[in-house]
DNA sequence: TTGTAAGCGTTATCAC
DNA sequence: GTGATAACGCTTACAA
């Protein structure tokens, strides 16, 4: 139960220097005098004062995210998978993480003192809007950064993990098309959130290149959780002409989606297509394995653990601005196939 | 932009020791130059290096939040909103959040070390088990910490912030038998968590009350996610002599218990009740603002918040041991009604 | 009311 | 290989 360097080195007989050298792993000590040290540490159950030794290195070796919580308390469900991905990747390489949960219009402040005060030495962006303040913030405060997701625009001048949205839209739309839908409704979330655009232009990409005109009228776009979810679809299975599939961009709203359908005594798969992007939140599982949607996926826990080994490598120097791209893989389940008319007219067609 | 003490009091001619009391509002120093010092500081952006401030006092003005990983890398989707909560009052009394994502089996030894380089100031322990090492640990280490929860036993010998889980689910059942019913289930969270356990006697305390044999085949004990809770009560619903309620201890579970009552045909509050606990989910509404559901709620944030004002006036030496149980509140919604049977003969009888 | 100087527990820079 | 010694940037007795 030693306190310090100090006491560790007197009674080893040793400058503090020696012990410092050998618990942190200096070639120039001898192997029989760090075995000694070590020893000696772990009897004594010594280890460094983190705060001395932060001082004294001017590291931290601390990762900050700043959590703006708005006006519903709302915090992003999402946020819990992603700090485990980062959290395991701040552990192997002895990093620690640091959460600030603050009001949205702190958020600027947040960062401001978190420079100031020295408190970490890099921090994650989490959901970039369009026209994002943060970059420019995070670049002239001199505070390294990755930023999950992209900035619509000047997305090369900083290092950002995102998943390719508008492929994968694109390419669920495509499979939608391919199984013969025409009218193909859009569940999105707030199109202020960039991954938000970028799904619909994908999405809008896909009938063009089919010919399909895009219809504003099959589009919402709005908070992703359940009960938006199942009003958007209660509204599209009303309308005149409703759509044949639907395209959901995130499992809550999926949910309500879900029981929209099932409400209007539709079966997913039979009467109406459903295909739902899909983080892999750990508490829910929508795809194949749990409720068996048909769903566009990529890990959100994956981008975490990206990001946090970008950042770290870039704040200890090994690296500079990088982007990442992760392909989102379409996993068939049983919420898609052919529109109901077609279906049955389409394989006997093919059985004959 | 003056980076430290020395700089600032070197620009004022004051000595390092004045602005620094200046700054940290010690009454000894004039109200003149206080404000002098405190302009200057703003003026050039300065702010104590949170490291050195540390090494001085001994404080971390940090708090430390353990979240072990199991297996399936599932991570309670409480933890968000609790964190928020929590994270709100660390903000405003000026303490950081600190938190370390690591294996289950490692959790002691991430205790172990956040003392040993004396990290944090305390802990916050989650998720107690019926057996729990962690409050004899950290007594052990001498780490102060508050435990959301309780263990089964030496409950008294710590602080913590609870919902009397016993109280809410004997409620619930009570509600349920006022209502005529008799077989009523319980789909319940893995029973080495101690809120679930104390959840099941709740439940059966009420039952005893009532005269109604408590029906292990009635009962089920499991994860508190979506799939478990419909497999649970597909189960149920199959059986001979099928519950005519059902009590469920969250709301994942809940969705999938709604999904198995609907396959079957029946309508919540007309042909089965259902009752669910309800932590408030920020993502997740199933109350009557949301999917409608009876609940019998506490909010986790809320428990957040009392956990962290309680430890942070321990660790400040203003509080000793503190014991705070918070009551659930039961909100009736449409999921709850009298048995199929009972529910007319019982209503025109009363209304003759 | 203000200042001097001694810590706080490390790591880093030189010597030897 | 090892050891003095000076930072690191702050707080806090103790003096004045």
């Amino acid at each position: 139960m030693l306190a310090n360097l100090k006491e560790l080195s007197e009674k080893l007989g040793l400058s503090q220097t020696t012990v410092s050298r050998a618990l942190n792993g200096y070639p120039e000590v001898s192997e029989t005098t760090r075995q000694r040290v070590i020893d000696a540490a772990r009897e004594h159950n010594y280890a460094p004062d983190s705060s001395a030794r932060r001082l004294a290195t001017g590291k931290t070796r601390t990762i900050g995210h700043v959590v703006p919580i708005s006006k519903h308390d709302m915090i992003n469900p999402h946020f819990t998978d992603f700090i485990a991905g980062a959290g395991a990747v701040y552990n192997r390489r002895g990093y620690d993480m640091l959460i600030s949960v603050v009001d949205a219009d702190k958020e600027t402040e947040t960062y401001r003192a978190m420079k100031r005060n020295r408190r970490v030495d890099g921090v994650i962006v989490h959901g970039p809007v369009a026209s994002d303040a943060r970059p420019g913030l995070l670049h002239s405060l001199g505070l390294p950064f990755v930023v999950h997701g992209r900035t619509l625009q000047d997305d090369d001048s900083y290092s950002w993990v995102d998943v390719n949205n508008r492929r994968a839209f694109a390419e669920a739309t495509r499979y939608l098309i391919g199984l013969g839908h025409r009218r193909i409704a859009l569940v999105n979330g707030w199109e202020h959130m960039v991954f938000a655009r970028r799904r619909r232009e994908g999405y809008e990409e896909a009938l063009r290149e089919a010919g399909i005109a895009v219809d504003p009228l099959l589009m919402s776009s709005n908070e992703m959780i359940e009960p938006v979810g199942h009003e958007a679809m209660t509204a599209f299975l009303a309308s005149d002409d409703p759509p044949t599939a639907v395209l959901v961009a995130s499992a809550l709203s999926a949910l309500g989606v879900m029981g929209a359908v099932r409400e209007h005594g539709l079966v997913p798969g039979t009467d109406i297509s459903i295909i739902s992007y899909d983080d892999k939140l750990s508490f829910l599982d929508i795809g194949p394995d749990g409720m068996g949607l048909t769903v566009i996926r990529s890990g959100i826990g994956e981008a975490g653990r990206h990001c946090a080994d970008m950042l770290i490598d870039m704040i200890e120097g090994r690296r500079g601005i990088v982007h990442m791209l992760l392909e989102a893989s379409l996993v068939p389940g049983t919420s898609t196939g052919p529109p109901a008319g077609v279906a049955v007219s389409g394989k006997s067609a093919a059985g004959r």
